[in-house]
Parts: C-alpha cells; structure tokens; sequence
DNA sequence: GCCGCATCAGCTGA
DNA sequence: CTCAGCTGATGCGG
C-alpha cells in the first residue's frame, strides 16, 4: 500500500508485458435512459438500464438518431482506448462514432477493432469495435416503449418517479411457497409493457450512471437476493435453487441488463469477467438461455435478408473438449444426448446447431463464455467472458457413444484483451508456483499463512517494499486473556440455520451470518463468530475468518501506486479475504503522527455502496435486523501496520473498490477492538487488484480529518477526488 | 474424503 | 402451449 502515491491510468502502461493488469474498471459517461428502483427513502436509488431505455424500441434504421446517440455513448471509446472519457471532449467521440455507425449501417457485418496497439491493461471490451447491437423491435408501441425512447432522447426533460410502493420485492407469504410467486412474477411480466401506471421502477436520468454500472448493480442485486433468499431458505429446510429464483424475480421486474439480443460487444460486460450462475449471464444480458448454451438470433444482413445466427455460446466443457488452447475452441453442437431412458441419436441441424452453421458463412463475431471447475469450492463452477470468437470451420464426428455430432471450431478474434489466458496462467502457478516469473520472493510470510504469499515484480527493478514484520494474527496492547471474553452458544458439533436457539445466530440477528459454502450473506456493523467458549466444532459454518486465508496471493509491483494485492484465484462476492492485521493503538495514546503512518487502519465510513453491501433483507423489502446497521458507525480501533502487518497493508484504496471490511469478533468480548476483515463486494478475477474503500474525509473520520487527505485520481466514474 | 453418476426440480425462449 | 437445454443441488456407490 503506497498511500501517497495516486493512481491514475496512464496509456503507456506497455511496459506490463506479461501480466495485463484487470485493475479498475474503465468509466466513460453514457447519458442514458435508465430505470430506478428506489429500495427506501433513505437508500439512493439502485439504477437499471429498461429496454427501451438503453436501446429505443424499432430504431433500427442506420442513421436514425437514436442510433446515433446509441453510438456516440458507446462507441467513443473506439479511439482512445483506456484513457478516462472526462479526459477528451464528448463531442470529437460523437463525431468518430458516427463515422463508426455510418460505417456499419450497409450491413451487419463485423469489424473486430484494432486495438492491439493499445496497452493491453487499459482497455476495456468497450473499446473494442463490434457491430453495433441489433435489437429485436418491440412488436408493438405501446406506452412504455414512447416512454422510453422519449427518455433516452431528451437529456433534461425526464421525470423523477418516485417508487408508489415497496412492495415490488417483497413476497407474499414468505419464502417456502414459491409457486405463487413465480406465477405472479410471470404474470407481472406478461403485463409489464401494458401496465405503465403502476411500475414501481422509475425512470430517472442519472447522467453518472454508466453500462458498467448498471451491469454491477444487477449482479450484487442479484448475489444480495441470491444469498439472502439461501439463508431464509435454509432456516425453513425448503432449499430449492435461490439462483433460479431471484432470476425469475428480477427478469419480471425488469431488473436486468442490457435487454434485447445482440451481435457482438455488450455494454459494460468486459473480458475476464467472472459469473457463477448462469442465471448471471443470462440477466446482464450476455447470454440468454437459462441451460442451453447456444444463444442465437435473427439478425437483417443487408437489406432485408434475414438469417439466425449464433450470437453466444457456453462452453462448459460438458462434451469432451480437452483443447487447452487460449485462442482457439472446439464446439460441440446440442442434441442427441439421452435422457428420460430415451436413446441417443443423431445431432440435427436444427436451432443452435442451424444458427452455428449459418454464423459460419455469415461469418459473424460470437461471445464465448468458458466454464471452469471453481478451484475454491468443490464441484463448484465458474464462467468467465473470454471474449469475440469466429467459426472459422465446422464438420460432422461420430462421437464414442456413437452417435453424430456436429462440431464448430472457432478463433479468438485478434487485438481483444486477454481473458482465459490470464486464466490458465494463473491456476498453473496455483499448481506450481516455481513457474511464476519474476519473482522476488516466494512466500512473504514464510509459511506463516496458509497459502505462500508470492511477492513479485513485472514493472521494474524494485527489490520490494519497506522493511517490515509479517504477522498474522493483530497485535493488541493488552492480553486477550484480559479482555471481556465473548460469550458463546451450546449448540452441539455444528450451528444449523434450523436451530433457532443458537446463540451466535441471536447475536447476529437471528440468522446465521455465512452460507454453508461461507460466504457473508451480508454486511453488518457487526458480526459474531463461534469461539472458544461455543460448544460447537471447529467446523461449524460460523467460523470463517478465523481460519485465515483460502487464496493465493501476491504482492505485485503496481505502475504508480506502489505495491498491490491480488489473487491467483478468483474470488466470489462475499468471500472472506483477508484480516488487517497490524498493532492495535491504544486509545489512550495521542498519536501526533497518525498523520505520517501510511498504514494505519481506522474505521472511516466507506461509500454508500460498501456500507449497505447486499443488504438483503432491505431488498426483499423486510426491515433491517438490526436498525444500527442503517447507519455507520465509527470503532474506536485503530491498527497501525507500519511496523508490523500482513498482505492487506498492501491493499490500495479506489473509490470503487472490489473489497470492504467488516468487524468481526470470535475470540475476544471487546466490541471497541473487533476484527477487521476484508470481504470481496463483488467476484473478482484472478489477476485483478484488490482494493477498498479508504472512506470519506469529513465523515467521521474519527478526529483524523482531512489533514491526511490523499489526492485520489482512480478514474472512477464516482471518484471522490481524495481519500483518507 | 473425493470422484463420477443419476436424479430431480427448474426457467426461459423458440 | 410444449419442450429442449453445455443447470445446480443432492445423494449414493465405488
């Protein structure tokens, strides 16, 4: 951690040669017509990207405004790769990437963006040339679609409407039933176009609001839920696929992504992106179908020559592919397999197999997403976007089972950043770390934590940072056999979410804090794991973060913030990272120099964002547990890793960060001195920076104030400009 | 304890 | 309306 250096990305960053850094995610501003859910009076508004909203039903004549404003959004990217759009004028991008849509408007044929010369680090999918997304009209114009359009259209006359009620997330007749709901869910959707009057989804004009915002939100929505119906579920013994659930819900409320099928680029989905549902691609608008992994569309080549084509697949490595090349795909077509004690047959040409084989004489630009075995969580699985692929040939194999299968080999096109690559990379120096580069030490905390934390540096001939003492456990003033001890519950081998007498539940608000997997359900001001003195094993789902870290780090060498962390693993939304360890300062103790210490911890308030991470229980419209979770609230504890510390003194600080921290206590009764653990806010790819929110200045900055103010240039679209 | 396999409840879009 | 489909959770046997 470098608190006094500043980050700004710069666009000669080639010196990364080998490691393309996923670091912040590139911004660029996108007036857009977008739709608000307005979770509580006193919660900002959740912003969502309507159909229409986003892509005015029926423009789809070349030249028409619409398309042009679509294309100066999104399209001005094209000639500046990764810089930071507040850098250059709105109206040179308008003009380029009109030229972009004028270009494209004879047909619908693709032009993968040469963007090689770009650095590769900085620049986001966005800047990647596509053929503009083809939109499937609305069928018909009926009020919501005008309202729409009208709003994407006019920058200053939209409206602000407030939500009518709340009611919109809340179930009726609680979670066990869930028949009833999604049937009402399917009716609300059946009716949404027509039933204008009542949607509790507002169309508010944020001109900060940008793709790449919109598709987070959807996603920590969906997790919030996600996890939050898991945890009602699992109390009631009715478990049955939350993913699918929470899908339902909010493809019903319209809370979603990126509506309307698509060649090409998706707005705000980038390279390396990693999901763990299918639910997940199918909501932001990447990849449709719940199960199938062929997405396809009809698309107007020309002037009115209409073919399906494949627009995405999923390649889950279901049909036996063992290629373990980054570049190139070998695809299976569907059908054939048996099921329900029905033979196998042969593949037909038919749908996805039809719309493959079209999309090779068309030769259109197709999305893949890669699945992967989770490294992290046993039979678990993830999906990363890898990317514009094309299907370069295609022929018939009789597979070992015997029957005929249709098989599609595709090409990464050139010039795109790199996706599986960076993938396949990482998961070998998890397997063998002595084939990591560039290393300059192999594990920082000498086998202190559970895993090697490697220290490495690909930029230039640093040695490493400062001289200090790696601890793994916070140093406190006192004894902690002086401290007020924590009391504990009874429960015998393990706390179950069935069992409403658990007292470390009670203390957490009757719900067990973590999912049996061990992820944070959500964040709280505070947190109570088992102890010592619980009756409970030690594997009791409730301790998580007292059993240290669970992924493989590194300590890397950053462009121009100093040192970074980051993960050779992927990390899902809310998995515990890492503790902030260092010496606890006493509270009686003045510190003149707290300004001077680069690594000290205090409890600032975070941005909104970070404080009410995945509030489930607020987006289910129940009411807080807990109503001091609404606000925050500042610990007296301050830890100072100067001296002494752990990996996450070399955490940096974004103003949209990955991670946040959260109290947690286990060993000790001392509500003022909690554990500070750090939970990642969203998933987050091997190889990408893990940072958090330092806080606010003048927010309860706990007597500290703006003297340490650090100027921040993160290039966020919410960048704060400063950070503590 | 770990794997592969079978089973089953699901949801969306064609 | 029906149904396919590179799901995801669970349970069993090797």
């Amino acid at each position: 951690m470098d608190r006094t250096s500043n980050f700004m990305p710069t666009p000669d960053q080639s010196v990364l040669d080998v490691q393309p850094l996923r670091t912040l995610a590139p911004m660029f501003p996108a007036p857009l017509g977008v739709n608000t859910f307005n979770l509580t009076n006193t919660t900002p508004p959740l912003v969502f990207v309507t159909s229409a909203g986003q892509f005015p039903g029926g423009f789809g004549a070349p030249g028409h405004p619409a398309f042009r404003s679509f294309a100066a959004a999104f399209g001005a990217q094209d000639a500046y790769g990764g810089q930071p759009a507040s850098s250059r004028g709105q109206d040179a991008g308008g003009g380029q990437a009109t030229a972009f849509a004028d270009k494209y408007a004879a047909n619908g044929a693709t032009n993968p963006g040469a963007t090689a010369d770009c650095p590769i680090d900085a620049t986001p999918i966005s800047a990647y040339r596509s053929t503009p997304p083809t939109i499937i009209p609305l069928d018909d114009d009926d009020d919501d679609n005008e309202h729409l359009a009208g709003n994407q259209t006019s920058a200053s006359g939209r409206k602000i409407k407030r939500p009518s009620h709340l009611s919109g997330y809340k179930m009726s007749g609680g979670f066990g039933s869930d028949d009833s709901n999604v049937v009402k869910a399917k009716r609300h959707r059946s009716s949404y176009r027509k039933a204008g009057a009542d949607n509790e989804f507002t169309l508010v004009p944020l001109s900060s609001s940008n793709p790449r915002e919109v598709v987070e939100e959807v996603l920590m929505t969906f997790e919030a839920l996600r996890r939050r119906y898991l945890q009602v579920d699992q109390a009631q013994e009715s478990s049955k696929r939350p993913d699918l659930k929470v899908g339902a819900m909010m493809m019903a409320r319209n809370l979603r992504a990126n509506i309307g099928k698509r060649i090409g680029v998706v707005p705000g989905i980038e390279i390396g992106d990693i999901f763990y549902f299918r639910m997940e691609l199918c909501i932001i608008g990447l990849h449709s179908p719940t199960m199938a992994g062929i997405d396809y569309m009809t698309h107007t080549f020309g002037d009115k020559d209409d073919d399906s084509v494949a627009i995405c697949i999923v390649a889950a490595g279901v049909y036996e592919n063992e290629d373990d090349a980054t570049d190139t795909l070998v695809y299976s077509g569907s059908g054939g397999s048996s099921k329900n004690n029905e033979e196998m047959h042969d593949q037909k040409l038919e749908r996805g197999n039809l719309a493959l084989q079209t999309s090779l004489l068309r030769k259109n630009v197709i999305r893949v997403v890669r699945g992967f075995k989770d490294p992290g969580c046993l039979g678990g699985k993830v999906y990363m976007y890898d990317g514009l692929y094309k299907i370069h040939e295609s022929w018939k194999e009789r597979t070992k089972t015997g029957i005929q299968c249709f098989k599609y080999k595709l090409l990464r096109e050139p010039g795109q950043p790199e996706g599986m690559s960076i993938w396949k990379m990482s998961q070998k120096w998890v397997e063998n770390p002595a084939t990591r580069g560039r290393v300059l030490h192999p594990d920082l905390s000498s086998g202190a934590e559970n895993l090697p934390v490697c220290l490495v540096n690909d930029i230039n001939s640093e040695k490493g940072p400062g001289l200090f003492t790696y601890i793994t456990q916070v140093k406190y003033p006192k004894p902690l056999s002086s401290m007020k001890p924590l009391q504990g519950c009874s429960c015998l081998n393990a706390c179950l979410p069935t069992d409403t007498d658990c007292g470390c539940a009670k203390f957490n608000g009757a719900n067990l804090p973590y999912s049996s997997t061990g992820l944070l359900v959500c964040r709280k001001n505070r947190l109570y794991e088992c102890g010592e003195s619980c009756q409970c094993s030690v594997n009791c789902r409730n301790r998580v973060t007292q059993k240290g870290v669970r992924v493989h780090f590194e300590i890397f060498r950053t462009g121009n913030r100093g040192w970074g962390l980051r993960s050779w693993d992927p990390i899902r939304a809310g998995s515990f990272i890492c503790e902030y360890v260092g010496e606890v300062i006493d509270d009686g103790k003045s510190n003149l120099d707290d300004g001077e210490d680069d690594y000290l911890f205090q409890t600032v308030c975070p941005g909104e964002k970070t404080l009410k991470w995945n509030c489930g229980p607020e987006l289910m419209g129940e009411q807080s547990m807990n109503n001091s979770d609404d606000t925050f609230e500042p610990l007296p504890i301050k830890i100072s890793a100067k001296r002494k510390g752990n990996i996450s003194r070399f955490m940096n600080h974004s103003c949209s960060p990955n991670a946040f921290w959260q109290p947690v206590q286990f060993d000790h009764g001392d509500d003022g001195h909690p554990h500070i653990m750090f939970f990642a806010l969203k998933h987050i790819p091997p190889m990408t920076e893990l940072t958090y929110d330092y806080g606010e200045i003048g927010t309860d900055s706990g007597g500290i104030g703006s003297p340490g103010a650090k100027s921040c240039l993160c290039g966020s679209s919410n960048c704060r400009g400063y950070f503590c």
